[in-house]
DNA sequence: CCGGTTAGAACTGTTGACAGTTGACAGCGG
DNA sequence: CCGCTGTCAACTGTCAACAGTTCTAACCGG
């Protein structure tokens, strides 16, 4: 039983570097629930290796935020509370606004174009399996890429990452699905005629929309801006 | 000559964590210079600790940007090229655009006061010793502080400390400092009358004389968007 | 029955040693 | 003189064991 788990880190590399990609593949699966602690000498075991390179990945998935280390306590999945979710969506306003803007400037029509093309396809097929919307992550990748900042998209695939690992606290379906299909093709005609300012603001809207529908699946009725719930 | 440095991290919590400070602080110093190697070994000698939680430092740091970490050939001192430092300045871009919105939304009266007596305050005192205009980071940092957003907060400021890197592999001095100054001045004006968009604006012409100036400074001649320079 | 206390178990933080890789240099052939 | 090759030292990756802390739960007094 020492290779159960263990299976899936026999690539090449360091130890440390796979582990780090099999436990983020872990959190984000569900495999390990937002706020379980991570046993050291149980899953290093698992894995086949010693805790020295687990808690070296450890270390590395706490800075993407997809941990929470505590001395002398352990390393737990992420849990957010509201606030912290409403920041996170902030950010991707942020990322994907100013990505918006460098879109206009830099992406040429061929790019644009495959982006409109993949949109209308996932309508398309959205129409058949009727109801569930999960392009929604692929669509705003894809309008990352664009951008053409490695940085950028880095940065704000993390914050995408968290916000998906802070949605898997709550079980619930969200089905925004034909309202954000909408507002990605107003976004990518917003991009085709380079107009930013436009294109910023449809960005910012629809973000605000996801922001609300998420913080209302995660049972977080009101303005995380101040108060805690759930008492 | 085993507690030379070390002598730095004999406060409380753990190894590592004190370790990661005593790093950061070095790095950002100019102790350690980009492109220099951390070896391990003597590193950990000379902080009186071992390698291992010198080792979760580095990853931690590796996160944060400051460090490359290279499979069997160690940890370095971060360097950028050019397309790397435009593409920091974009982010930066990015956090500061959008906490201005958020500060007009947010922030209250005093708080932009205080902002606006900061900025009188640094003139006056520029005007004495004449020339040099470090605040300019401070500025950014009490910006930043006031849109109320401590995830924004942190990333921004990582994004700072980078370039702040960035720019420490050249010795040559900026000085935009009456300009910036103005500009810092304008922003501020804008805030207050919370006029989003202008400030928006202004923030982003802000930071694009910034990046000329730094990618100037370092000698990084033309569009880094395409090729590399220094032959 | 309940709260506080106190051993003991479980776990994390840290260490020193071993193994595999990389880089440098001396020696050889051309 | 130059390039190649093989050896060796230095260093990183990994491991297993030790030390100190936190959590658990049994125990005791009230």
């Amino acid at each position: 039983m020492s290779d159960e788990a263990g299976a899936a880190l026999t690539r090449d590399g360091t130890f440390s570097r796979r582990t780090e990609v099999v436990i983020r593949e872990m959190i984000l699966d569900g495999t390990i629930p937002p706020g379980e602690r991570l046993n050291e000498v149980a899953l290093a075991s698992a894995l086949g290796i010693s805790r020295g390179p687990l808690r070296e990945a450890i270390q590395r998935l706490a800075g993407e935020g997809l941990l929470t280390v505590i001395s002398h306590r352990g390393a737990f999945v992420r849990t957010f509370e509201a606030r912290e979710i409403d920041e996170l969506y902030d950010m991707r306003c942020a990322y994907e606004m100013y990505a918006a803007r460098l879109i206009c400037q830099r992406a040429d029509d061929d790019q644009l174009g495959e982006l409109q093309s993949f949109v209308t396809e996932t309508g398309l097929a959205m129409d058949d399996s009727n109801g569930r919307y999960p392009p929604d992550r692929d669509f705003h990748r894809r309008l990352l890429a664009l951008a053409g900042n490695a940085t950028l998209e880095r940065a704000a695939l993390d914050a995408q990452a968290q916000i998906s690992l802070a949605r898997s606290m709550s079980a619930k379906a969200p089905t925004r699905a034909k309202a954000a299909l909408g507002e990605h093709e107003a976004i990518v005609a917003a991009l085709r005629s380079r107009d930013a300012e436009t294109a910023v603001r449809l960005v910012q809207e629809h973000l605000e929309h996801a922001r609300r529908g998420a913080l209302a699946a995660l049972g977080f009725t009101d303005d995380p801006r101040k108060g805690n719930e759930t008492p």
